[in-house]
DNA sequence: TGTACATCAGTGAACGCGCGTTCACTGATGTAC
DNA sequence: TGTACATCAGTGAACGCGCGTTCACTGATGTAC
């Protein structure tokens, strides 16, 4: 594409930028990513990407939008893929997300973090990362429906489930999880201790508060 | 103490950088602080600093790990109040857990993140981690023992508590819990999901796998 | 179909800033005799 | 108790680097007639 045509205008110097920032803040996060080394690993001049991105804080916004997207449509295609009870629906989702977070460390600290962008002002940012936690209290009102979950306020539950697996994510993205562990195991254990969590306990569990 | 003697010696410049830093930090984060504004801070000039921690990352090292005994002595604390049921302890372990996060969000960041310290070659970092993360195996043991949770690996379970806590705090930590959530209640919420989910399940509940 | 021209996406050089860190130095302190 | 001297913890100025960003510019493209 590049080969056969005048080199003077890129093409899509836009998606390139965005997908050779998505490229570099994973091999070496987001502080290695800066305006001059982008450009060089593109063959563009240091002053091109600010055609697209008048400030660095916007290409870093487009990378963390198109990381929701990408979460966002995983969780969907899972979610969508064959039909399933209620309690499958929300280990699948929640093993999605973790995994989804291991396959991206970078991009996922970028998008959950506050480090680099300020997402509160940011509408977009905002919205991509709401509908992404609307689907979960889908699943979780779906769940609840099903009879086989408590009956308290979704929204909370579903703070509680993404604090288990956004934790998970993070403590394996920031290496601290020991060597000996299994991790595909714990994350079974996560999930799994979460959703008996969440259940109804009848008459033979004493709870306490 | 400054007061009544002479400027030139600072008397613990090594003390008050450190607590210095653990402010400025608690202001606006790791990436505020530079060894520049520290010293202007204190009152002393830029390469005073260098004689107590030879390069930048030293400090934080120094700070990072005063958190680390700032949450274990906050833990064993917690843990040592009164005699309390295994439930209890762990319950108020990871209630405590989060809470120290609350109170120092960018310590916590710089505690258990990667992004300014690589704390897999730092033994001293690295063992007060583990210390933290000993005692709440200990707890989960001692849970174990008392009968009322799963006689699975301590070390597995405990993992899937950080997770859980963990992800609450970072969360927190990272504004993204929505305003109309009522934070102490969601505590509660997700340490008794945890417990009710590490707990034994007998007859009336159906496993999956 | 050919030409004039506005617009757009690049260039290459440079600016200016803030940072960590270093240097030769100097004042204060502790200790041996 | 007084003095000589090594040592330590400061000073103040500067170096050098990498960074985001800007500037006047130029080549390519699309469109009206």
């Amino acid at each position: 594409m590049r080969d056969n045509k005048s080199k003077y205008h890129h093409g899509d110097l836009r998606a390139a930028l965005i997908g050779e920032a998505v490229d570099m803040i994973a091999d070496g996060g987001v502080e290695s990513l800066t305006m001059r080394d982008i450009s060089g690993r593109l063959g563009v001049s240091r002053a091109a990407p600010y055609r697209h991105f008048p400030k660095k804080s916007d290409l870093l916004v487009a990378v963390a939008a198109s990381g929701f997207e990408g979460l966002r449509d995983r969780m969907q295609a899972m979610d969508a893929a064959a039909p399933r009870s209620s309690v499958e629906r929300v280990r699948r989702l929640g093993e999605e997300y973790v995994r989804f977070a291991i396959e991206n460390p970078a991009q996922y600290r970028l998008m959950y973090g506050k480090e680099a962008l300020s997402r509160q002002d940011l509408p977009v940012l905002r919205e991509a990362a709401n509908a992404i936690f609307d689907h979960l209290v889908l699943v979780i009102r779906a769940h609840q429906k099903s009879g086989g979950i408590k009956r308290q306020d979704p929204r909370m539950m579903a703070f509680v489930a993404w604090s288990s697996v956004h934790g998970l994510a993070s403590l394996i993205i920031e290496g601290q999880i020991l060597t000996e562990i299994d991790v595909d195991e714990l994350i079974r254990q996560t999930t799994r201790t979460l959703l008996d969590g969440m259940r109804v306990h009848r008459t033979c569990s004493t709870r306490k508060s």
